[in-house]
DNA sequence: CGTGATGTTGAATAATATCAAAATTCGTGG
DNA sequence: CCACGAATTTTGATATTATTCAACATCACG
C-alpha cells in the first residue's frame, strides 16, 4: 500500500493493452494503425502529486491523458487567485484549451500521483491526417473537452448553490462510471477548496451542501469519499428542485 | 429611420466589400480565393426580431455571421427555462457549438433585425482545405469563440454580482470597439433579462447593478443605451475592486 | 502520538432573490 | 405630432441564501 510500483509491463505494452483503449484515442482504431499511434505516444515517470503537466503560456507541444489518477486545470488571475476550471479523469485528454491561440491559458496540476501518457501534438496531426479513424476519434475527444465546458457552465449559471453541488456530483459519477469505476462510491481526488473554486462557491457552503444532502439521505460523506444513497433523487435536486415533495417513500417505483 | 431598406449593392458586392472583411473570416485571404469563398456564401433575406438561425438538435449544416445586428445563442432546458449562453455580434461566427457532436446543443436566436451570411459547413469544409490561408482563419474563429466561452465561465465564477455585470460590459465594450463602434457608447441589443440569463442573476439584481454604477459614475444608463464614463474603474470593479478607494477626484488624469 | 492540513460547524453579516408596484420606453395607429 | 397600450425597466420592502470570521473536529502522515 505504502508504494505503488510503476508497472513497468503495462509501461511497455501501450496502447493495445490499455484498459482505457475504449475511451481514449484509440478507440475504434485498427490494430496497425494502432502501432503507429504507439509510436508517438510517451510514457513518461509517475508525476507527483502538485506537479504540472504545462503552466499559463505555455506553447501547445503535447496533448495529455492520465492513465490513472487525476488532474485539474487552473486559471491564476494577476492577483494570483486560483480558478480551477475542469477536473480531468483517466481517458480524458489535457491540454486542448490552447487550440485557438497556441498557447496554454491555464496550468494543470496533478491531484494524485498519476500516469500518464504524452502525445506531441505535431506528430498527432501528420499521423492523424494518415489516418480518418484517429482524425475522426480527435475530433470527439475535442467535442468531449468542449462538452464538459458546457456542463461546467451550466453548472456555473444556476443559483442556488445546492444545484450547482448536486449537479457536480451527479456529472462527476456519469464520469465515473464511464471509466468503469463505481458510480455510486466516488473517492474525489478533489479538495473542498477545489471544489468551491470550480463551483464558484465559498469553500464552507460547499462543506455545508454537502451536509445538508448527507441529512436529506441523499449521500453519505466521509471525508472525501463520498457514497451516492439516492441518484434520482441526486438528479432531481440537480435541476432545481426544491425540497420540497422528493417522491420518496419506497422511491423509485411509486 | 422608420425603414432600413435593404442595400441591394452590398448583397451583390460580396466579402470583398463587406466592411466586416478583417474581421470575419475572409482576413487576410487573397482575391481569388475570396472569390471561391465567395460563391459558397448565401447571403440572406433579413432576419426579423426573434427569428431562429438554428435550434437544438439541428444538424449542424451551416455556419453564420451576422454582417449587421445582433444574435443570442440560448440553451433551453426541459423544464422550458431559457438559458443564454451567447451573445454575438457582427462578424462572429455562430453555430460552432455542433462542431463536436454534429448536433446544436442551443439555439440562436436574432435579438435585432439582422442580415447574416450562411456558409454551409461542407463546403467550407472543402475550400478550407485547398486554401491555407482559409484554414488558418477558420482555426482563429474557432478558438475565438472558444475564448468567449471561456470569458463566460470567467464571468460566471464571479461571486459578486456586481463583478460580473463590469465584466459583463466591459467584455462588450471591447468587442463594439473592435467592430468598428464606439467603445463608450453602447446600444444594448439584449433585454436586462437576456443579461441575467446570461450572468446567472435575477433580472433586478442585473437593474441594480446598472443603476449602482451610474450613482458611482462609471457609467451612464438610458435604458438600452449605456454611456462608458469612467473605463478604468469599470475594468477595476470587474476585477474584485471593492468600492473601497478608487482612485478617483478628477478621475482620468490624476 | 503530535502536527499541519483539511474538513465541519456556528453565529453574525452582507448580498441576492423574490414579490409587488411604479415608471419608463417603444411601437403603433390615430 | 400626439396618445395609447404592451413590454421593459426601475425601484421598494422583505425573505432567503451565501459569505465571512472564528472555533473546533478530523484525517493523514511522519
Amino acid at each position: 500500500m505504502a508504494t505503488t510500483p510503476i508497472d513497468v509491463l503495462t509501461l511497455r505494452r501501450g496502447c493495445a493493452h490499455c484498459t482505457l483503449q475504449q475511451l481514449c484515442l484509440p478507440a475504434g482504431i485498427g490494430r496497425e494503425e494502432l502501432e503507429r499511434l504507439d509510436e508517438i505516444v510517451k510514457r513518461k515517470r509517475p508525476v507527483e502529486v502538485g506537479e504540472r503537466l504545462f503552466r499559463q503560456g505555455d506553447g501547445m507541444d503535447s496533448v495529455f491523458v492520465a492513465r490513472d489518477g487525476a488532474f485539474k486545470t487552473v486559471l491564476v488571475s494577476e492577483d494570483g487567485e486560483e480558478q480551477v476550471i475542469g477536473f480531468h479523469l483517466p481517458g480524458e485528454l489535457i491540454g486542448l484549451d490552447a487550440l485557438g491561440s497556441g498557447e496554454h491559458r491555464c496550468e494543470a496540476v496533478a491531484l494524485t500521483r498519476a500516469n500518464v501518457c504524452e502525445v506531441p501534438f505535431d506528430d498527432l496531426s501528420g499521423v492523424a491526417a494518415r489516418i480518418p479513424g484517429l482524425q475522426r476519434q480527435l475530433m470527439r475527444v475535442i467535442g468531449q473537452s468542449v462538452g464538459r465546458d458546457q456542463d461546467h457552465r451550466e453548472i456555473l449559471v444556476r443559483r442556488q448553490a445546492s444545484e450547482r453541488i448536486a449537479l457536480f456530483l451527479h456529472g462527476l459519477s456519469e464520469r465515473f462510471e464511464k471509466i468503469g469505476q463505481a458510480a455510486d462510491r466516488l473517492r474525489l481526488p478533489m479538495s473542498r477548496e477545489d471544489i468551491a473554486r470550480f463551483l464558484g462557491l465559498a469553500l464552507e457552503t460547499v462543506s455545508r451542501g454537502f451536509t445538508r444532502l448527507q441529512e436529506d439521505g441523499v449521500i453519505a460523506v466521509h471525508g472525501r469519499k463520498v457514497e451516492i444513497l439516492d441518484m434520482d433523487e441526486l438528479q432531481r435536486l440537480a435541476h432545481g428542485a426544491e425540497g420540497d415533495a422528493p417522491p420518496k417513500k419506497g422511491a423509485r417505483s411509486g
